[in-house]
RNA sequence: GGGGAAGUGUCGGAAUUGGCAGACGAGCAUGACUUAGGAUCAUGUGCCGCAAGGCGUGCGGGUUCAAAUCCCGCCUUCCCCA
């Protein structure tokens, strides 16, 4: 078939999308090389993870990145988008016990597949430096870093809980815990928790750097989210000591309210309990553990939960005025927070307050609130905000609550008894993991010389590939006969791996590093790759990430330059968020829904282009929106019409020269608000404009412009326009019309803003602020001669009626509002 | 429960960030061309009203010459929670 008769068929784009496809691949048109004469520009989009399928949501996220990439790059940019596959976690193993099949096999094969279908987008992707995570070249890499976080002293070992499944016998991640009553996915037995000994890095080392985000160019609610997340408080350490002597330290923010802290709560997790509960509260307090070991610490956060607790028997001692308190667990403490330990201030404290009255424990008001009766602590019906006067506080009684937190922090200073802390929400990354598909955490206990990680000459710790699953779920490298045994790095003598492997966010938080050179075998990285490429410039991906990934990965990259192996304050300078597309049920889309959105079928049926056109069209990108096919015919219109165009301009027929001047304003205003919306990532506004634009085209052809110079200028830079959104049809057309290969390698147009200024505006008169007039005016019309015009309209004269206004309101060359 | 967002025609959405509400697209209607149309082209399309005009951006207040946009209080929906 041949070029011409392709084109007189019209616009059909099964014919041009792989074909252009193939060539750019066969030409390298988007490999990435270091060249020093060019600005870089490092444009990364969250890697997939392979469950087998892209779905639209991928598609969503990944097309105006690389629209924007492709943008850049026409404006000068040596840009590299990078892709690749976060391919371990838990679904392959899933997979692997349902289906039997290996999860090695499960994800390659799932990799294979989603290669074509992110192939038929026809994104500039660099496909050299693909990284997959579970490539034993790039895990020997994850788990160097884990060696160097622990010889930095960023990676320890501790006792902590996890869901586990005592019927099945295996631990559970969150996914696998369902229901209100938690209840193990596979038995339905309910779930406790269990404490095993596990990996942690300190990203609370971080928090305070964390907190700092100067260098990037993010949102403000991403940095607001990470603020929270990370979640800082000023307040004391308080040690209370219990009868028996041990100390028992709280955190509070409220260190003035000490004296009128009239019981103690401890987490059930806390390790004083066992000690601190009385022979006859023993049965109480373990039933009481029990019970809170299932439910989830959001369960146990909830503010307007009916109050639960036991009295361990057991009293302190208040270090402020030396009072004897009672003791007593309860599931609103979380030994993840502080100290797993409160003071409870009933009167300035809601859930405190609830506890005491539901178990008749003293309400000792402290503050009194200015101009308000006498509160009784008895009767009153809820806590107080802590701020006012303190009453009943020692020395501290009389001054004000704003004093007294400072005061109150002097006093146990001088006594030794407490001092000003700082307390973060921040928990340290809990990274080992009861699995097998992921990477083996490198490190080997010893009877004699205990915990080391593996020598590097001897990384990767591969996965052996013979591993069954026992219905039980327990994790292969555990039950595996000989894996685990090996001998001490130390002394030589036999030794024992560590079963567990890492999270799978640890993989993620250094991706954007292995892109650099992912076949590079005497680092992580190419040194030389990395100076030239990092930081990275523009991180799209979902805002569901905030909290866990880009603080994970912000922590990576800070360690891991304060061990001297990366550079710079931050990794990604330049964040962006797209929304998610949800079903068309308005539920988030997943397969056990069953609503989910294949873009293969949509773009077997209507093509590359028109599924990204449509994608970047439908919603605004950083929202988000239920899908709904509807809409993508009108985009498939709109590219036959662009087609059509193209394909036949018409004849000039002598039109008015103001047609020309008019077309030549509307594509250059066009070019304005696209290179704009590029900037901003204002993905939808860019496709309308060039709707917009393509009608007055038409308009324009039809009036005779079809074929002038303006015409072919405008076709130009609508093709230009167009390559990023929607790149096989603007190079087939680009082609077409003779211009020289590739469109993608052109230089981003200039508006010529003397062609894009208006001639004429619109004043609007309004009248009392309501709309009334109209007016076509000069666009350069001077102040007073708007007012006077305004006045003049017949509209504005019949409501003055011959009065005068007043007052006259102007907003230059736009408005005049005529007050009456 | 905590944290973060969002509510605009029949639908997806736009609005130079305080200045013409509803761009663009879908849908619908009418017409043209057609043996035919899930093709193409043209026109219309927020609501009430014959009209003049009035009303309209989740609900209720407020600030302002002017509010979808700013402030206060509600309601609803969505996202994240190691």
């Amino acid at each position: 078939m041949n070029e011409k008769r392709n084109i007189s068929e019209g616009y059909v784009p099964s014919l041009i999308e792989t074909k252009w496809q193939q060539k750019w691949h066969a030409d390298g048109l988007y490999n990435a090389n270091i060249d020093p004469n060019k600005p870089k520009h490092y444009a990364l989009t969250m890697l997939p993870y392979p469950s087998g399928d892209l779905h639209i949501g991928h598609w969503y996220a990944m097309t105006p990145s690389d629209a924007r990439a492709r943008f850049m790059r026409m404006n000068g940019y040596n840009v590299m988008f990078p892709i690749g596959f976060d391919a371990f976690g838990l679904p392959a193993e899933n997979a692997a016990i349902k289906n039997r099949v290996h999860p090695k096999q499960w994800t390659y094969k799932n990799i294979e597949f989603m290669r074509a279908q992110l192939r038929s987008m026809g994104a500039m992707w660099d496909w050299r430096r693909e990284a997959i995570s579970a490539d034993p070249e790039y895990y020997r890499w994850t788990q160097w870093f884990f060696t160097r976080l622990y010889k930095h002293g960023l990676a320890y070992r501790k006792m902590s809980p996890v869901d586990f499944c005592p019927n099945c016998n295996t631990t559970l991640a969150r996914e696998q815990v369902w229901g209100d009553d938690r209840h193990c996915e596979r038995c339905g037995t309910p779930v406790i928790k269990k404490d095993l000994d596990q990996w942690f890095f300190r990203t609370t080392s971080y928090a305070e750097e964390l907190l700092d985000y100067a260098g990037t160019d993010w949102p403000d609610r991403v940095r607001t989210l990470q603020t929270n997340w990370i979640g800082k408080s000023q307040g004391a350490s308080v040690i209370f000591r219990t009868e028996q002597g041990d100390p028992l330290e709280i955190f509070t923010t409220r260190p003035d309210t000490l004296w009128g802290a009239t019981f103690m709560v401890l987490s059930p997790e806390h390790p004083l309990v066992d000690k601190l509960t009385t022979p006859a509260q023993n049965d109480a307090v373990q039933e009481y553990k029990l019970q809170a070991t299932r439910q989830s610490d959001i369960e146990r956060e909830a503010v307007d939960k009916e109050k639960t607790g036991v009295f361990t028997g057991s009293f302190a001692i208040n270090p402020v005025n030396g009072e004897k308190i009672q003791v007593w667990i309860a599931d609103y403490v979380l030994m993840s927070y502080g100290t797993g330990a409160i003071m409870a201030v009933p009167a300035h404290d809601q859930r405190d307050f609830e506890f005491a009255r539901k178990f008749g424990l003293e309400v000792r008001v402290v503050i009194q609130p200015e101009g308000a009766d006498p509160l009784d602590g008895a009767s009153m019906p809820a806590s107080v905000p802590a701020s006012g006067t303190m009453v009943n506080s020692g020395s501290l009684t009389g001054t004000s609550a704003d004093e007294a937190f400072t005061a109150a922090i002097r006093y146990l200073e001088e006594k030794g008894t407490g001092k000003a802390s700082t307390n973060y929400k921040l928990r340290d990354w809990l990274i080992s993991r009861q699995r097998y598909w992921g990477a083996p955490i490198p490190m080997v206990y010893c009877g004699e010389c205990g915990w080391n990680p593996v020598p590097d000459d001897q990384l990767p710790v591969l996965l052996p590939d013979d591993v069954e699953w026992k219905p039980t779920g327990e994790s292969p490298l555990k039950l595996h006969p000989t894996w685990k045994n090996t001998s001490c790095p130390v002394c030589a003598k036999p030794a024992m791996r560590e079963t567990d492997t890492m999270d799978t966010f640890m993989c993620s938080s250094w991706y954007h590093l292995r892109y650099l050179s992912p076949k590079y075998d005497r680092g992580p990285f190419d040194p030389q790759e990395y100076d030239y490429w990092m930081p990275v410039d523009t991180y799209t991906g979902g805002i569901e990430h905030a909290n866990m990934h880009l603080i994970y990965t912000r922590f990576f990259h800070k360690a891991g330059r304060d061990m001297g192996i990366m550079k710079g304050r931050e990794p990604m300078t330049q964040l962006r968020n797209q929304g998610m597309v949800l079903g068309e049920d308005h539920e988030k889309m997943s397969k056990s829904r069953g609503n989910v959105i294949a873009p293969d079928v949509l773009v077997e049926r209507y093509g590359a282009d028109a599924v990204r056109a449509f994608l970047m069209f439908f919603a605004r990108w950083d929202m988000g929106a239920p899908w709904n096919s509807n809409g993508i015919d009108g985009t498939v219109r709109w590219l036959r019409r662009v087609w059509s165009a193209v394909i036949e301009p018409g004849t000039p027929a002598n039109p008015d020269p103001e047609i020309l001047v008019a077309l030549r304003r509307k594509v250059h205003q066009t070019l304005r608000q696209v290179t704009r919306d590029f900037e901003t990532f204002e993905f939808n506004t860019i496709v309308s404009a060039l709707m917009e634009l393509m009608n007055e085209m038409y308009k324009a052809r039809e009036a005779g412009a079809g074929g002038t110079p303006a015409w072919q200028e405008a076709i130009n830079l609508y093709l230009l326009m167009l390559a990023p959104v929607c790149p096989h049809v603007a190079e087939e057309l680009w082609q077409y019309i003779g211009k020289p290969y590739s469109i993608h390698t052109q230089s981003w147009p200039k508006v010529d803003q003397a062609a894009a200024a208006e001639q004429e505006i619109t004043l609007i008169v309004q009248v009392n602020g309501k709309l009334r007039d109209r007016i076509t005016v000069p666009a350069d019309i001077q102040d007073e001669a708007a007012k006077a015009i305004a006045l003049a309209s017949p509209a504005v004269q019949k409501l003055l009626g011959g009065r005068s206004p007043r007052q006259v309101i102007l907003v230059p060359k736009r408005l005049v509002n005529i007050v009456l």
